[in-house]
DNA sequence: TCTATAATGATAACCAATATCATTAAGGAG
DNA sequence: CTCCTTAATGATATTGGTTATCATTATAGA
């Protein structure tokens, strides 16, 4: 179970990037803190506008690349060809998203255990058919929020 | 159920471009003809590689965003920053994707009843209690192609 | 402190996708 | 069929998110 405060998240953080030889920068903390206090997944360009132009763009993005590089953010290619990023399920636990086909907002949601036991199960078996080496599957429930109704 | 053949398919996006008072020209058929045989998403640039240089990307490009617009395209937006189409649900089925986390590559595959039944079962409780109205649902397979491993 | 190496930041380059616009094609009215 | 209005095309320029370059700066270890 991943632990659940943003202090034990950095921590767990730091630990991953040492043992690849990787320094936490002051540069690297604030994107990580940016994006432990977000609700969900950041582009760049906003996390730029959170983080008050602190760190420039050509940084922001090496950042990112880099943690993602370590395992430490997982890269979302939405609409708009722009990508947002949000912390590993390692540091904040598996979970699937409900969006708005129409506005795009989007909650984390979780499944039953037998439920997520049985896609992970047929995910596996996919993967090993195609030839493929699993690293996870992602449920998207789509629907209209209640303002877009 | 969606028309299995090729040819009923083209009569299906025909009929629909024909209620939108749009043409069916002899470069949107190309491009549908291409994705119909497309055994998963392709971009831009792999579906004028597969028509042969035959229209030019400009044209290419457009026709992708028209007939998206209609309806009968659907965008999945992956690695790569760039973005695929295949034709939509209501023409060629219900279906998942396996998709490399790496390159981007992703192929159709299909869930048993009973998962799919689970997942949709699950789905509509989910969006139910986040006050959804659900509209579908997707999953997706992740891992790493033979040739990414 | 010194030194080797990693990280930064300003800038230029990249490239999928879109906008522009003159030209061409398609469909309807007479 | 011909005219005419409008839609569609294709060559080209432009946009905007992202990546590469490279001189400078900061960091960790000896």
């Amino acid at each position: 179970m991943p632990m659940t405060t943003a202090s034990g998240i950095e921590q767990l953080v730091r630990a991953r990037l040492g043992e690849k030889g990787l320094r936490y920068t002051r540069g690297r903390q604030q994107v990580a803190a940016a994006l432990i206090r977000a609700d969900g997944p950041r582009s760049a360009v906003e996390l730029h506008r959170d983080m008050g132009a602190a760190l420039p763009l050509s940084s922001l993005y090496r950042s990112l690349a880099l943690l993602t590089g370590a395992g430490v953010l997982t890269p979302h290619h939405g609409a708009g060809r722009l990508t947002r990023f949000e912390m590993a399920e390692w540091l904040i636990g598996h979970h699937h998203h409900l969006v708005c086909v129409d506005c795009g907002a989007v909650d984390d949601i979780s499944l039953s255990a037998e439920v997520e036991a049985l896609i992970e199960e047929a995910a596996d078996r996919i993967a090993g058919a195609g030839g493929y080496a699993l690293t996870g599957h992602t449920l998207e429930v789509e629907g209209r929020c209640r303002g877009c109704a």
